[in-house]
RNA sequence: GGGCGCGUAGCUCAGUGGGAGAGCGCUCGCUUCACACGCGAGAGGUCGCUGGUUCGAAACCCGCCGCGCCCACCA
C-alpha cells in the first residue's frame, strides 16, 4: 500500500500526471498477454476491428475501444474472482487497407515529384513498408492512450508473413471448390483508384441531371424515341428494347434501329425487364456501360461495345470522334451532335441515385473488365443458419434481419483489385501454354507444361484478408495453441456499417474454412454523431478529437461519456457526458482520499492496517449502504453482459453520488473522528473500527467495481486501498453478497432521506441560515433508529419527540423543562410531521405559503388515488397488488395532510 | 420501392402498461474542516398530432405530420 499521506496534497484526480504511469504498470504486469492456455470455451476473447494502418484515432474507435475494453477488463476480472485458470485476450491488429494506403504513399510520392508508375511496383511495395513502419503505430498508440487492454505483445498485420500465406491458403481452397472463378463482367469502375470495386463499396448519391429524349430512326422507316440520362453511352448501343407485351410495339420486334452518330444497326428486342409506364417504353441498351443492359444483352446475346475507357476517357475503339474525351465533356459534345441533326426531342430534370466510389469519391463508371469474383451462395448457407439457430446471436436484434435479408439476396462478390498494396492473388499464368496455376507458393513450372509462370498483376480486395481475421491472427491455418486457447472469439463489436462488408463475410468464411462461426455475438453499437446532429467527418469540420478530449478530461472520463451516451441507437455527441465522467473520476478519488485520511488519522496507521478485510455494519446507514452496494454490484454486472454500457456506467455515477457521498459519507463523517486524529462524536473505538471497516470495505467494491469504466483512477486508488501492492486490472471483480441486502435498513433509511430533503427545502423556503440549528419536534412513526440521522442532516435540535405508534424512548434529547412548546411551523414528512418550535429570524409568512402549496399538492393527489380507488373497473381488474399499493399510498398521503 | 429507427424539461438523452426522470444549462442559498471540476434547495414538461385497445397509455395498435439511417439495376 503506498503512503496515505500522500494523499493529504492532492485534492483533485489528475489524470495526466496519472495516466502514463499506470499505462506502463499494466503493460509490466503481463496481465494483458494471457499464456495460450485453457480452451476457448472457458477463456473470453475479443478480436479488435482492425484499425487502417493509415488511420487515427477517431470518435468511433474511441467508443468501440470503451466498450471491448470494458468487456475485457470485466471478464478479466471475473475470471480472476472465479475461474483462474480461464484467460482473457484482447486481439490486436492493424489492416493493410489497400486502396487507403495506396493512396497516402502515391500523395507522398506525387510531392516528390514522382509518381507510382516511375518508380514500379518493386520500389513502390517497399515505399508503402516503409510508410508503414513509420506511421503505422500510430493507432496503436492511440489505443493505450484510452487505456485499452490488448495483448499489445501480439499485435498482427494483415500482410505479415503468416497472415499473408493463409490468404493464399483460403484463396486456393475456395478456387478449388470453384467457387472462385475469373469472368469479363460488368463491374464497378472507380475511375479515382483506377481498380474495379464490390457493390458495398458503392455509395449511391442523389442527383439531379437531365434525361434526355432522342430520336433513332428505324431501318424501313418510323422511329423509336428513347430517354437516358447518360448520352455519351450511346455510342456503345447494341439494341433498342421494349416490352413483350406491350401493344404500341408488338410489330417493331425483330426490325432494326439506326444508331445516330454512329449509324449502326439496332435490333429491336424484347425485354420484360422494360417498363412500359416508363418514358416511352422505349429502352435503349448499352451492354458494355449498364448494368442491367449487360443482363439484358447476355439474354439477348448482344454485342458489348466499350466506349468508356478504365482512364474515364471515351476509347480510341468506339469513341468516334469523341475518342479521348473525359466522360462529362463528351456528354456535352454528343449532346451537341445530336442538337445538330434535330434528334433530341425533350430535356427533362431527372432526379435518380447516381453511383459514387466510397473510396475515392469519384463516379463509378459501370464497365466491362476480366476480374476475379467469388460465388457466395454455398457460403452464406450456413451463416444464415448460424443467425436462424442463435449460433451466432446480433445485439440489437433488429440488426439479425437486415443481416438476414441480405445473405439471402447475396450475389457474386468481385475480389480482384487492380493495386499494388496488398495480397497479389497466388494466381500463375502459363507463358506458354496459357493454363492458370493456383498455388499457395509461386510452383517451380507450369502444372501442364513445365513453362514459365507470370503472377497475376491484381490483388485481393482489403475485405478477403480482413475476412480471416479473427482466426488468421491466431496462427490458422496451423493448429497453434492460441488459436485452440482463444477461437471462436466471444463478441465482435462493430459499428454497423460493416455489418456486410466485414462481419458477413467472417461469419461466412469462419464456418467454412474453422467449422465454426468466429464468434458467438455480435454487438452493434451506436454511431457517434456530431453535436448538431450531421456526421462526425474532417471534411465537414465537424469531428471532435479523442485525444483532444483525452487531454482535456481524462481517459476515464472519456470512457465513460461515450459509453454514457451511446445506446442502441445513433446518438449525438455530448460533452456534458464526458464532464460528468470527470467529475466522477474526481468525486470517487477524492471520497477515497478523505475516507483514508479520516481513517488513518483516528485509528493510526498500524491499526488502520489491521481492520478487517469484511465490513462490521454497526448502524442503519452501514446496513443500508452495504444493501445499495449488494444491488449495484448485481445491476453493474447484469448490465455488461447485456452489453447496456450507458445504464452500467450512469449506474455506478448514481450509486457513487446519489448513494455514497451525499449520504453515507455525510452521515458516517462525524464518526470518523477529525482530522487531527482527535476523536469524533462517537469516542466508542470499537465502533470507529467497525465503521472504519465497513467504509473501506464498500470503496474498496465501489472501485473494482467501477474499473472496467474508469480504469485509471480506479487503479490510481487502488494503491492506496489494498495492500497486496497487486494491480487491480488483475483483481477479482466484485461479486454481491447477497446477506448483506437489508431491505428494513433501506427503508428506514429512505424515509429519513426523504424527510431529511423536506426539511431542507422548508428552511430554504423561510431564508433559515444554513448553519443554524433549528429547534423542532417529531411527530413521526418510523424514525426509532434514524432521528438522530435526521436531526444532523437537516440542521435540527429535535426536543419533545412525539412518535406515535412506538413505545420505545426517543433516541435524542429530551427537554424535561418545556414538554409541550407550542409549534410555530410544520414540515410534513413520511409517516408525520416535524414541529418547528421557534420562529427566530424565519419568514413564517413563506413557511406559510410554503406550506399551503404543500397542501395542495397533497390534496390534489390524494383526489387523484381516491379517484382511482373509487373506480370499480380498477378494483376489479386491477391486479391485488397494485390496488393494495394505491391504498397504501392514500394511507400515507392522508397522513401527512392531516399532519399539515 | 423495401426495411429499420427516432420525435419526452432550454440542450443531450433515459424511461415501454399503474406516482413524468437524469446530466448540463437556469434561479436561490452556502468559503458546512473530501471534492467550488464542490455542497444544499428550486423553477421548468398538453411525453409530435389524431383515433383506438385497456379499469388505467409517454409506453400497446391504426392513421397522420416531421426527422434520420440502411438496402434496392425504373432508363
Amino acid at each position: 500500500m503506498s503512503d496515505i499521506a500522500e494523499l493529504e496534497t492532492r485534492t483533485r484526480f489528475d489524470p495526466a500526471e496519472v495516466e502514463s504511469r499506470i499505462f506502463e504498470r499494466w503493460l509490466a504486469s503481463g496481465l494483458f498477454h494471457p499464456a495460450p492456455e485453457g480452451d476457448a470455451c472457458e477463456n473470453y476473447s475479443i478480436a479488435i476491428p482492425p484499425p487502417n494502418v493509415t488511420g487515427s484515432l477517431h470518435m468511433g474507435h474511441a467508443l468501440n475501444g470503451s466498450i471491448q475494453d470494458v468487456l475485457i477488463r470485466y471478464h478479466r476480472m471475473k475470471a480472476a474472482a472465479l475461474s483462474p485458470c480461464s484467460r482473457t485476450k484482447w486481439i490486436l491488429g492493424t489492416d493493410h487497407a489497400g486502396i487507403a494506403t495506396q493512396a497516402q504513399v502515391e500523395k507522398a510520392l506525387a510531392a516528390e515529384g514522382t509518381s507510382r508508375h516511375k518508380i514500379g511496383r518493386e520500389a513502390f511495395v517497399a515505399r508503402a513498408w516503409e510508410w508503414r513502419e513509420h506511421y503505422g503505430h500510430t493507432i496503436v498508440e492511440q489505443f493505450k492512450r484510452l487505456g485499452a487492454s490488448c495483448d499489445y505483445a501480439e499485435e498482427r498485420f494483415t500482410l505479415d508473413e503468416g497472415y499473408a500465406r493463409a490468404v493464399a491458403d483460403v484463396f486456393v481452397r475456395l478456387y478449388e471448390k470453384g467457387w472462385i472463378y475469373r469472368d469479363r463482367y460488368i463491374v464497378n469502375w472507380d475511375p479515382g483508384s483506377r481498380s474495379a470495386i464490390s457493390d458495398l463499396e458503392v455509395q449511391e448519391r442523389r442527383e439531379t441531371d437531365t434525361l434526355y429524349s432522342i430520336r433513332y430512326d428505324l431501318d424501313g422507316g418510323g422511329s423509336v424515341t428513347i430517354a437516358t440520362v447518360r448520352p455519351e453511352t450511346m455510342l456503345g448501343d447494341t439494341a433498342v428494347a421494349v416490352h413483350p407485351d406491350d401493344e404500341r410495339y408488338r410489330d417493331l420486334v425483330g426490325r432494326k434501329a439506326i444508331l445516330p452518330l454512329v449509324g449502326r444497326h439496332l435490333p429491336i428486342v424484347a425485354d420484360e425487364y422494360v417498363k412500359m409506364d416508363f418514358g416511352t417504353g422505349q429502352l435503349k441498351i448499352t451492354p458494355a456501360h449498364d448494368p442491367n443492359d449487360f443482363e439484358i444483352g447476355r439474354r439477348h446475346d448482344l454485342d458489348q461495345v466499350s466506349v468508356i475507357g478504365e482512364d474515364g476517357r471515351m476509347t480510341a475503339e468506339a469513341g468516334e470522334r469523341f475518342a479521348g474525351l473525359a466522360v462529362m465533356q463528351a456528354r456535352e459534345a454528343v449532346v451537341a451532335a445530336l442538337e445538330e441533326e434535330g434528334r433530341i426531342v425533350a430535356r427533362d430534370l431527372y432526379e435518380h441515385e447516381v453511383p459514387y466510389s466510397h473510396r475515392s469519391g469519384e463516379r463509378i463508371e459501370p464497365l466491362i473488365s476480366l476480374q476475379w469474383f467469388m460465388d457466395m451462395t454455398a457460403l452464406s448457407k450456413p451463416a444464415i443458419r448460424a443467425v436462424l439457430d442463435g449460433d451466432v446471436r446480433i445485439v440489437p436484434d433488429n440488426h439479425r434481419r437486415v443481416y438476414l435479408d441480405w445473405m439471402a439476396a447475396i450475389r457474386p462478390w468481385c475480389i480482384s483489385r487492380q493495386l499494388w498494396w496488398g495480397h497479389r492473388l497466388p494466381v500463375y499464368y502459363c507463358e506458354t501454354c496459357a493454363h492458370v496455376n493456383v498455388a499457395v507458393s509461386e510452383p517451380d513450372g507450369c502444372s501442364e507444361c513445365g513453362g514459365r509462370l507470370r503472377q497475376e498483376e491484381d490483388v485481393l480486395d482489403t475485405w478477403f484478408s480482413s475476412a480471416l481475421w479473427p482466426f488468421a491472427t491466431l496462427g490458422w491455418p496451423e493448429q497453434t495453441p492460441e488459436l485452440q486457447a482463444f477461437y471462436p472469439t466471444d463478441v465482435l463489436s462493430t459499428a454497423r456499417d460493416i455489418l456486410f462488408l466485414w462481419v458477413a463475410r467472417m461469419i461466412m468464411m469462419g464456418i467454412e474454412l474453422t467449422g465454426r462461426p468466429p464468434f458467438s455475438d455480435v454487438y452493434i453499437h451506436s454511431v457517434i454523431q456530431a453535436p448538431d446532429g450531421r456526421r462526425m467527418s474532417k471534411s465537414l469540420g465537424t469531428g471532435i478529437d479523442p485525444l483532444r478530449e483525452i487531454e482535456r478530461h481524462g481517459a476515464d472520463a472519456v470512457r465513460f461519456g461515450l459509453l454514457a451516451m451511446s445506446s442502441t441507437q445513433d446518438v449525438r455527441y455530448s460533452a456534458e457526458k464526458v464532464q460528468q465522467g470527470q467529475a466522477l473520476a474526481n468525486k470517487l478519488f477524492n471520497a477515497t482520499r478523505f475516507a483514508l485520511l479520516r481513517v488513518h488519522a483516528s485509528l493510526g496507521a498500524e491499526a488502520a492496517a489491521e481492520l478487517e478485510p469484511e465490513p462490521l455494519p454497526s448502524t442503519v446507514e452501514d446496513r443500508w449502504i452495504l444493501s445499495r452496494l449488494v444491488q449495484i454490484e448485481t445491476d453493474t454486472a447484469a448490465r455488461i453482459e447485456d452489453y447496456d454500457f450507458s445504464h452500467a456506467a450512469l449506474g455506478l455515477y448514481d450509486f457513487v453520488y446519489g448513494e455514497l457521498c451525499d449520504w453515507y459519507l455525510e452521515l458516517v463523517k462525524h464518526r470518523l473522528g477529525d482530522r487531527d486524529g482527535g476523536e469524533g462524536d462517537d469516542a466508542d473505538c470499537r465502533s470507529r473500527e467497525a465503521l472504519a471497516a465497513t467504509l473501506l470495505y464498500v470503496l474498496r467494491q465501489t472501485v473494482a467495481l467501477a474499473h472496467p469504466v474508469i480504469p485509471f483512477v480506479t487503479e490510481e486508488l487502488w494503491r492506496y486501498l489494498d495492500d497486496s501492492n497487486g494491480l487491480l486490472a488483475g483483481c477479482a471483480y466484485p461479486r454481491a453478497d447477497g446477506s448483506l441486502a437489508d431491505l428494513e435498513a433501506e427503508v428506514e433509511l429512505e424515509r429519513a432521506i426523504e424527510a431529511t430533503v423536506a426539511v431542507r427545502g422548508w428552511r430554504d423556503s423561510v431564508g433559515a441560515r444554513a448553519g443554524a440549528s433549528i429547534p423542532a419536534r417529531l411527530c413521526a412513526a418510523g424514525y426509532e433508529a434514524t432521528a438522530p440521522l435526521l436531526a444532523r442532516m437537516a440542521r435540527l435540535t429535535l426536543v419533545d419527540t412525539d412518535t406515535p405508534g412506538t413505545q420505545s424512548p426517543p433516541p435524542v434529547q429530551s427537554d424535561a423543562t418545556s414538554t409541550r412548546r407550542q409549534a410555530v411551523a410544520s414540515v410534513a414528512i413520511p409517516g408525520g410531521t416535524i414541529e418547528i418550535l421557534s420562529a427566530e429570524g424565519l419568514d413564517l409568512d413563506a413557511a406559510e405559503r410554503r406550506r399551503s402549496a404543500a397542501e395542495q399538492k397533497l390534496r390534489s393527489e390524494i383526489e387523484r388515488v381516491r379517484g382511482k380507488l373509487e373506480n370499480p373497473g380498477f378494483l376489479a381488474k386491477a391486479p391485488a397488488a397494485v390496488v393494495e399499493g394505491e391504498r397504501e399510498r392514500l394511507r400515507r398521503l392522508t397522513v401527512e395532510l392531516e399532519a399539515l
